[in-house]
DNA sequence: TCGAAAAATGCAAGCGCTTACATTGCATAT
DNA sequence: ATATGCAATGTAAGCGCTTGCATTTTTCGA
């Protein structure tokens, strides 16, 4: 074991090392470092410019230490394969940075059992406090998260129904009315392509509000054709080269995101299937991706980077114990582009 | 200041409560933890029982302060906005967390300087290991990491020429066979859209590439005319609008990534102008998006999984002390798909 | 059966910082 | 002058863990 003190040695800068060189004491060394106000002005500068001339930087795990708290937040996405996350998760980050906290990202893949791994991982790491997306998951997760009192929000979700703080749009609502405009263009015959429910919220209610505005146009919601695949441009082409092996063709697919609508596109120029003359396609998310396809996607416009920034907002007040509100519901818009047309018979 | 002992409260349990619990001392809970094979099985089994019996989960701040490591390392990428980085950094962080190692993910939004701040919150943070992309960076933070003694390793990039060690591919070399094969086509007027390559080696190299296959080829590499643009989808359009302006228009566009790449097609499209009749257009790193627009990218197929991957195994070894090896060439090579076409003179 | 080496375990000193509480110094009111 | 209050600073006790060394226990060859 050492036993040196750090003066003696060639080891990184101690708060002592400063103190002495300042001839203060370490407590006030720390303190002209975190809370300025507290020592005046004279004193301040002297230290300041001891920690400059010894170039010194605070030991993370002491501070973390002694202090119980990190600065660093932790986000656990479902996947960073794909920029779905990308932008909300870029603005989370610099509202963070903002307020000198660091972001840990971790990936789930979707599964309910690794995000839970990766919950007790970011935890152990001493994250302060966690972004979620969706509500879905272990209920051991959600103990865990009771047990240690770690604050948390949920993001990418607006359900009035969960008690739990989040910030997001109505998944449903925003699917619904994607499909209104559907149903409102003539198709009778529509498909959807989703992602595994079981597991995801999101994708659960998106594939409702499909089935609600059916309803709501007097349709039989069971008439729906669904393909659950996971979220992937090979799986949304093979999902839709699936439902045109059909013999009754659906006018009209919509895809649970922007990805495999992407594929579904993709495998349709491919089967020389035009869109949206024959066939329409819908996607969600809005991401970049949707513009850059050709014809442009049709899809649901999300507010990637207020999310982001608001779920910054509310983790930071609940970290300081202060009162952040209610969960915040934002609006999801139906982003109209060229991938979705009437129904045209000319064609049959 | 809290006085009671932790097994009078009722805060996480410490390896003390665990230590009385499992009756012995803390040092032997703290090997069966660490070092199960320096314990007794019997012991150790008592000690296991304890600790779920328990729910003890090691404090991280107190952990990093005693052992000097927190088994954590960062990567600092340019963007988190697009996928361009995704691939690879998803296969390095499953790597690293096959070795029970987190990762802490940052952006520099490809500024140098942004870069060396996050280098240092990300050390101040208890990283162990650094990932970094491209050798281009301040002086200062080279300083920084020789100074603390950071293990880190350079990616997407290899250039014999560096001592530091980095794993990635020739980005000249590859950048040149692309435009090789585009010279072989009858291009005679080719320009380029590159990223501002003042802090920017990747994107330097590159350029280098296409004057260097010119001068092979007999052309002079003053010709090539040249946009710099930061890399977006939008400034991509843009620059190809420009070069589109010009009276004698290039017949191909070579892009410094896909992005850019995406870009160009899009406003070749709104342009009316046919894609590779007109004019022909690549990219550069092969992500998801190249497969997608319409007509499909020609492109420079980058290893991503491989880096991310190498990447992770050379960092272990390098904190574990052990002799890494030296820098790693991974071949990145043509991906041929749509957008690159003989010199149409049909049209004129 | 005994002694020595090896294995298992315990002891306790830190690791570098924060912060409750104590002390000092100084301006202001009396 | 003296008492009073407050701001500035210091003192020192932890925070929960790892680990060098000391001690105890076990193993095993002779």
């Amino acid at each position: 074991m050492r036993s040196v003190r750090s003066s003696e040695n060639n080891d990184l800068p101690t708060l002592e090392d400063v103190a002495a060189r300042a001839g203060v004491s370490t407590a006030t060394v720390s303190r002209s470092l975190n809370e300025p106000h507290r020592v005046s002005k004279a004193t301040r500068d002297r230290v300041m410019a001891a920690v400059r001339e010894l170039g010194y930087a605070p030991n993370f795990g002491a501070q973390a230490l002694a202090a119980k708290r990190t600065n660093t937040f932790g986000a656990i996405i479902p996947t960073m394969e794909n920029a779905i996350f990308a932008r909300g998760l870029q603005a989370f980050q610099e509202h963070l940075s903002l307020h000198g906290i660091t972001l840990l990202v971790a990936s789930s893949s979707y599964s309910a059992d690794l995000e839970e791994k990766q919950i007790r991982a970011l935890v152990a790491r001493g994250a302060d406090a966690l972004l979620l997306i969706g509500h879905d998951r272990t209920p051991q997760s959600y103990v865990f998260l009771e047990n240690r009192k770690i604050p948390h929000v949920v993001a990418w979700v607006y359900d009035s129904a969960q008690p739990r703080l989040s910030i997001g749009f109505d998944n449903r609502k925003a699917m619904a009315a994607l499909t209104r405009r559907v149903l409102d263009l003539g198709h009778q015959s529509i498909a959807a392509i989703v992602a595994d429910v079981s597991e995801n919220d999101r994708a659960r209610e998106r594939l409702q509000g499909v089935r609600e505005a059916m309803r709501q146009a007097g349709m039989d919601p069971e008439d729906l054709r669904v393909v659950e695949t996971p979220y992937s441009i090979a799986n949304g082409a093979e999902a839709f080269a699936e439902l045109m092996r059909h013999e009754e063709r659906p006018t009209a697919v919509l895809c649970g995101n922007d990805v495999l609508a992407a594929g579904a596109l993709k495998m349709a120029r491919s089967l020389g299937i035009d869109v949206p003359g024959e066939v329409s396609i819908t996607g969600f998310d809005d991401i970049e991706l949707a513009e850059i396809v050709s014809p442009a996607l049709t899809t649901v416009h999300v507010p990637h980077r207020e999310m982001g920034k608001g779920a910054a907002r509310l983790l930071i007040a609940l970290r300081d114990g202060k009162h952040p509100g209610s969960s915040v519901e934002l609006e999801a818009t139906v982003q109209w582009r060229e991938t979705l047309g009437p129904v045209c018979k000319a064609v049959e």
